[in-house]
DNA sequence: ACAATTATTGACAGCGCTACCATCGGATTG
DNA sequence: CAATCCGATGGTAGCGCTGTCAATAATTGT
């Protein structure tokens, strides 16, 4: 006979139904759906939970009803501090829901993200985040194959899979080159480092803008597929610098290369922004105490991650979106580096 | 009669086992001890698993088995660099094994620690890391109750709940004021923010070696129970400038802080280290290409997490380490901004 | 008052897998 | 050659919960 006896102190829902005085079947609606329970098995239910403590078998749970309270995030780099403020989101709004986060991380590697996304297919999720819109044709179709809500983070674009939360970081770039431009520089050069989708969409804004203006020149932009860093940030401005030596301001693609491009500046008794002006991307929060503080495009990272999770859960719960794309747009965060005529 | 029928294309380990020409029982210990089947059942359990593409419904295993194949991991923050690399470590050695990582976040409050063990414990994970070692007496009971491996990470301690891995934070601190001192520094300043036990252990190391060097003096200390940001560092340090305006160097319990403090020195024309020596804590990458350069005590944070992974699944599948303690120890790294005889 | 409809509740039969024996040959031993 | 053991395999009976449908009670309309 099957095995050991379920231990006597166990307790299962039907324990719960029993001490309650209803069915196990009418326990169980009690978690699923407390509306259909009249008012007072509702409490009779509740009180019988916590006096015994019961904790639902998640395990069961998921096998009977073939769902789990999932909701899975594909996100590529867990170092980035640019995720770690999108996670911090994520799990402040999955907090007090019913559902818990699982995370899985890229690498940005599009392999790694087919691999990951059918390895979810499989666990069927509740709902899923993923990052970016450019997912190649097999994750795509993967995505679309999974029968749950699916929201696409960091940018916007037409095709959302499903739903959407980010901003354009082609406008994004567009607007930091036209600020620039207005404070009168000319030669704007362009640093960029890991090269993904949303820095190639900032880069041509950069080019874009710069082009409109009839001053872009393949001479001023310097990219590298390595990880961003900030010693990197030094490394890329002086390969600049001596590509195109009459630069007269920057624009990175993130935070940390500019911060590198300012010691790199220290270090060569570049002013900033008397010689040079400096505009980077996130804003992160040393931006603003640096010696000149530096200009910046502030994205709404936290939000995203809160607005992920909350789309994601209500289109669980059958509380679609009206609008499937939501954007959470930028601000340009204007300081000391990049107005150099306030000096 | 229960519900609608299976489809037809669903894919269990039944089909498996009919395919592979055994029961299911075989085909299911093929995924827990491939040893006990003879190579020539493996092999036809292991082409019909590729064939039919099969893929195991983890919540029936975990519902028979009284078992998951997750691992938690509960950190205090997920904004913290410090974090985020211990996680790239987690992550990173956790892939490519069974099991799977559950990541919960306290926000250095112990009681949703406490909230956040006490689920874990119902949900009977495979193991656990948990960060620090100064748990409420309710979460080590929790803790110890808990029927699987357990991982103390960041520091080490006397008396494990079951393993460590980590570094002496009072060493650390002990070891950047001794080096501080051989520079012939004499007032050096303590900045710290969020005062966590790691950091109050970097606190009693300076407090000890500032005292050992009879130099000790409470008005060098400005510390704060707010999070830590580069912008903190700043006035915390214009704080220190206030009690004690003869400061010669100034030990910061983290990096953020110490870039905090050199912007204000160049805001203030302090010069650096010819005035002031800056040591920081954590060596993030920034640290070495500040101008100047900036001291910091390294700390091996992805290795902590990859050893913590690491030490659970062996500690899982019965390779207990000879020694439940790992020290991963530090390394001071001296650059610049402490070392005024060299300017 | 009676049929028709709607809220509540319950019975049944699994979800897909594994723990616990039982079994069965074959190798080893005395 | 029987007794013993061991490694490999299989049968049975659930793990704790929920989907489906049926049954019953309460409510409404005519």
């Amino acid at each position: 006979m099957g095995r050991k006896q379920t231990k006597s102190g166990k307790i299962r829902l039907t324990e719960v139904a029993k001490l309650a005085g209803v069915s196990p079947i009418t326990a169980s609606r009690f978690f699923r759906n407390p509306e259909a329970l009249s008012l007072s098995k509702r409490e009779r239910v509740d009180s019988a939970v916590k006096e015994l403590g019961y904790v639902p078998n998640l395990a069961a749970r998921a096998l009977a009803s073939h769902r789990t309270e999932v909701i899975g995030v594909v996100i590529p780099s867990l170092t980035n501090n640019v995720f770690a403020d999108v996670l911090r989101g994520v799990y402040d709004s999955s907090e007090g829901s019913r559902y818990s986060i699982q995370l899985a991380n890229t690498r940005y590697s599009i392999l790694q993200e087919e691999k990951l996304l059918r390895l979810f297919r499989a666990q069927k999720p509740a709902g899923l985040i993923v990052t970016g819109i450019n997912q190649t044709a097999e994750s795509r179709a993967i995505l679309e194959s999974m029968n749950c809500p699916v929201t696409q983070i960091m940018e916007i674009g037409d095709s959302p899979v499903d739903m959407m939360v980010g901003f354009s970081h082609y406008d994004a770039g567009f607007a930091a080159i036209s600020h620039i431009l207005e404070q009168g520089c000319r030669r704007i050069g362009f640093l960029g480092a890991r090269m993904d989708p949303r820095v190639q969409r900032r880069f041509e804004g950069y080019r874009d803008a710069m082009k409109a203006a009839s001053l872009f020149d393949p001479n001023l932009v310097v990219t590298t597929s390595v990880p961003t860093t900030v010693t990197l940030g030094g490394t890329l401005f002086a390969d600049l610098l001596a590509q195109a030596p009459d630069i007269d301001a920057v624009f990175c693609v993130n935070d940390d290369l500019a911060l590198g491009v300012l010691f790199e500046c220290q270090r060569r008794q570049i002013s900033v922004p008397g010689d040079l002006a400096i505009v980077g991307f996130n804003d992160l929060e040393f931006m603003a105490s640096a010696v000149p503080s530096l200009t910046s495009v502030r994205t709404n990272r936290y939000e995203m991650g809160r607005h992920a999770v909350t789309m994601v859960i209500d289109a669980i719960e059958g509380r679609r979106p009206k609008e499937p794309v939501l954007d959470l747009g930028f601000q340009l965060i204007v300081r000391e580096s990049s107005t150099p005529q306030s000096i």
